[in-house]
DNA sequence: GCGTGTCAGCTTTTT
DNA sequence: GCTGACACGC
């Protein structure tokens, strides 16, 4: 059904561009995954390149899964030998090969945020910094920010705006990076940064891929950052058969690194490119398309774009403004929900500006039973159980991971407490590691002896500390090499499942015989049939490869919620590049969208509008505005303004309804006068109500019978007073529940 | 050394 | 409203 003759005339250009470079300005919505996935089969077929010759990055798992998947389904032979991968995935395999040829070992460990957190506290803490002056999650956004655009590592001892002085940052920075380096780890940034140093260094490695990727493909290309441009560039210096997809007007990943230059100077780059707009939208309805054009169009600094539809006409946009963000969930809930009342496959999507605002959407939906899917945000992997088992893995794979072994070292506990912590990391360190330089310490049989790993080799064999704390490291040093010994000859999936059990972390959560204990076990069963499925799925699965997987598991690649639900909840960062028959864009307020960090700087509210573009773009038939009058923020009520965005949308192309429950002077239109339109009560339904600031609670007894609408009737256990409101436990028939009186809805029964 | 409880700080967006 | 850091008692 898909092929070359169901393009249209421009992207039918673009997917049967051979050689040369190649730049597809592709619109939303224009089709522009198909032509790529057209383009690879059409090279394919006509024998222009062998699979393994064929190179396509995408920015996430999820999207190079579906790629592979479209191709295959197109050429119909086997694609396992194509290359389509994420940047870091891509980075982290050709950094296993080549490692050595930068002065790393091919088993370094990947640094997630966690680990960079973890390692950014200690080296806070060795340097003496106060962490209340320079929190380390800013010490890292900062060198993070450096890494990403490239500047010199001395520019950030001119970090003005910084509450420490500037070569303090510089300090922090060389001690993070030496901490890595004796880590033997890279961090996200490191994987880019290293790869680009990789063929900076070697011409026999730059020669080697860029000979053998024939052809090389990358999507989202205003999304890419410097590092990543750079190496873009190593790997088609020979062949230059470059193509490069995206859209200036999408370019929301600025915060981090990306510069949409790189795809604005494609042409300046490469002055024989053929260039292809793709301008047709396939998905939205003239009306959807409108409103998102009236919004783009008030960016300064962009070239206009002429967008255009054939489905005419279509539902106006809908704007719904509650009393609060319950009164928003609520309405959302129903509007939703209708899509799943039509039947068929259609899915409703409910995007938010930040994963915080999921919460109060995801408990309206269960309340009304609406199964739901929510994508990214999830965090499955950074449940503190996987974390454990996932640190007994990096430290079994690479001994020199002092944050891995910290993190389980005493876990469960083993009687290594902070006492005995303390006394190995005072351990002197032995001679020779000084000057010794870190290749050849990485590829001598002994690691260096400033590890943490080292240390505990050492007190053991010295017995430098009391006996009790040398038997309590003895077992632990026998422990894991047992189990580092064991993983080489067992299957992986066998090998994390021995890890959890003989480290006696199985054990230690069965005895707790807890709910919440029982929770975590069922985690860590979760995590062992994931490496199962990788087992299955992978031609050659190996424990290192696990490992790297999950640590380059992007957060939209995680999902949570039932499989086949028809509502997908997700920010709007998470959205791009897919389509809803119904979009529901929530939080349209001043301060959430456009967030108040972009406040005052233009470049910043430039960013959210293409945000808010790319949300409204993903609608295909039905886009709803949603946003409240008052709403939440750290559990106290603030005041919203509606978001500007809302008023960039032609008000003759939106239906606005506003809570009965609204008061007067909440109102948007009786203020200013600024916004147009006409207001009216949204019909069919009845006026929620909800709680004010200043209620009081009702006061409750023990043994009291009361309604939950969730759970039904129960019985009150225990009551316990809190400033302002009520805890409450209270015994229903799914279990028991603790409350708070002033949220849960009580009704006596 | 270990487990529990209290309090503060926190939230953009993500590979 | 949740998480992590620390303080306290055993």
């Amino acid at each position: 059904m898909d092929s070359l003759s169901s393009l249209n005339p421009q992207q039918r250009t673009a997917a049967e561009h051979v050689n040369g470079p190649l730049l597809i300005l592709a619109g939303a919505g224009s089709g522009k995954t198909r032509v790529i996935v057209q383009r690879i089969a059409h090279l394919l077929a006509e024998g222009h390149a062998r699979p393994e010759e064929l190179l396509a990055v995408t920015f996430t798992n999820k999207a190079a899964e579906e790629m592979r998947s479209r191709v295959q389904s197109l050429v119909g032979d086997d694609c396992s030998a194509l290359w389509v991968s994420t940047f870091h995935a891509l980075c982290a395999r050709l950094l296993r090969r080549e490692a050595p040829a930068i002065g790393f070992t091919r088993d370094f460990v990947i640094y997630d945020s966690a680990d960079q957190l973890a390692l950014m506290k200690q080296v806070l803490r060795e340097l003496h910094v106060d962490d209340g002056l320079l929190q380390p999650r800013a010490a890292l956004s900062r060198i993070s920010n450096a890494k990403n655009t490239m500047e010199a590592r001395s520019s950030l001892a001119e970090s003005a705006a910084w509450s420490l002085r500037g070569e303090e940052l510089v300090k922090i920075y060389d001690r993070y990076t030496a901490a890595l380096r004796e880590a033997n780890a890279l961090d996200f940034d490191d994987l880019l940064l290293k790869t680009v140093e990789l063929f900076d260094t070697s011409d026999a490695v730059r020669t080697r891929y860029s000979s053998r990727f024939r052809f090389v493909m990358v999507d989202e290309y205003q999304d890419t950052n410097r590092p990543q441009y750079l190496l873009i560039q190593h790997l088609t210096a020979r062949h230059r058969n470059l193509c490069v997809v995206g859209d200036p007007d999408q370019s929301i990943y600025k915060w981090r690194g990306a510069d949409v230059r790189n795809i604005l100077d494609f042409e300046r780059d490469y002055p024989d490119a053929a260039v292809v707009q793709l301008e047709q939208n396939y998905r939205s309805t003239q009306m959807i398309l409108d409103a998102a054009t009236a919004v783009i169009r008030q960016n300064r600094h962009r070239t206009p774009k002429r967008l255009w539809t054939d489905r005419k006409g279509g539902a106006r946009i809908v704007h719904f403004r509650g009393a609060d963000e319950l009164e928003e969930a609520a309405f959302i809930t129903r509007t939703t929900r209708s899509v799943v009342a039509e039947g068929g496959d259609a899915v409703a999507a409910v995007l938010y500006r930040t994963n915080a605002q999921s919460r109060v959407i995801e408990d309206a939906l269960m309340r009304e039973g609406v199964p739901y899917r929510i994508v990214g945000g999830v965090r499955f992997y950074e449940r503190k159980e996987v974390r454990d088992a996932l640190a007994y893995l990096k430290l079994i794979l690479n001994p020199l991971d002092d944050v891995s072994l910290r993190r389980i070292i005493n876990v469960p506990a083993r009687g290594v407490g902070k006492g005995v912590m303390d006394q190995l990391e005072r351990l002197p360190v032995e001679h020779d590691s000084h000057d010794t330089p870190l290749l050849a310490d990485a590829l001598a049989d002994e690691p260096p002896a400033t590890s943490l790993w080292a240390k505990v080799g050492r007190a053991v064999d010295g017995r430098l500390l009391t006996t009790r704390a040398t038997a309590a490291l003895r077992a632990f040093r026998e422990l894991i090499e047992s189990l580092g010994e064991m993983a080489k000859r067992e299957s992986l999936s066998v090998a994390i499942s021995r890890v959890l059990d003989q480290s006696g972390y199985i054990t230690d959560l069965r005895e707790e015989r807890s709910e919440e204990a029982q929770g975590r076990l069922d985690n860590l069963m979760e995590l062992v049939s994931a490496a199962r499925e990788f087992e299955m799925r992978e031609p050659e699965p190996s424990l290192a490869g696990f490992v790297d997987r999950l640590s380059l598991l992007s957060d939209v690649d995680e999902e949570a919620g039932s499989r086949d639900a028809r509502i997908w909840l997700m920010t709007m960062h998470a959205a791009k590049g897919l389509e809803f028959p119904l979009v529901v864009i929530s939080g349209l307020e001043e301060g959430l969208f456009p967030h108040s960090r972009a406040n005052g700087d233009d470049a910043e509210l430039d960013e959210e509008r293409r945000l808010c573009y790319v949300a409204m773009t993903r609608a295909r038939s039905r886009l709803v505005l949603t946003g409240a009058a008052r709403r939440r923020v750290f559990g106290e009520y603030q005041r919203t303004e509606p978001s500007r965005f809302l008023d960039e949308v032609p008000s003759e192309l939106v239906d606005r309804i506003e809570s009965p429950t609204l008061s007067g002077y909440q109102r948007a239109d009786s203020g200013s006068g600024s916004r147009k339109g006409r207001y009216r009560s949204e019909p069919e339904h009845v006026p929620f109500s909800y709680e004010d600031e200043d209620q009081s609670v009702t006061p409750v007894r023990i043994g009291a019978r009361v309604r939950h609408p969730t759970f039904g009737v129960g019985t009150v256990l225990s009551v316990e007073p809190l400033t302002d409101d009520l805890k409450l436990v209270v015994r229903f028939g799914v279990g028991a529940k603790t409350l708070r009186a002033k949220y849960a809805k009580l009704e006596p029964a």
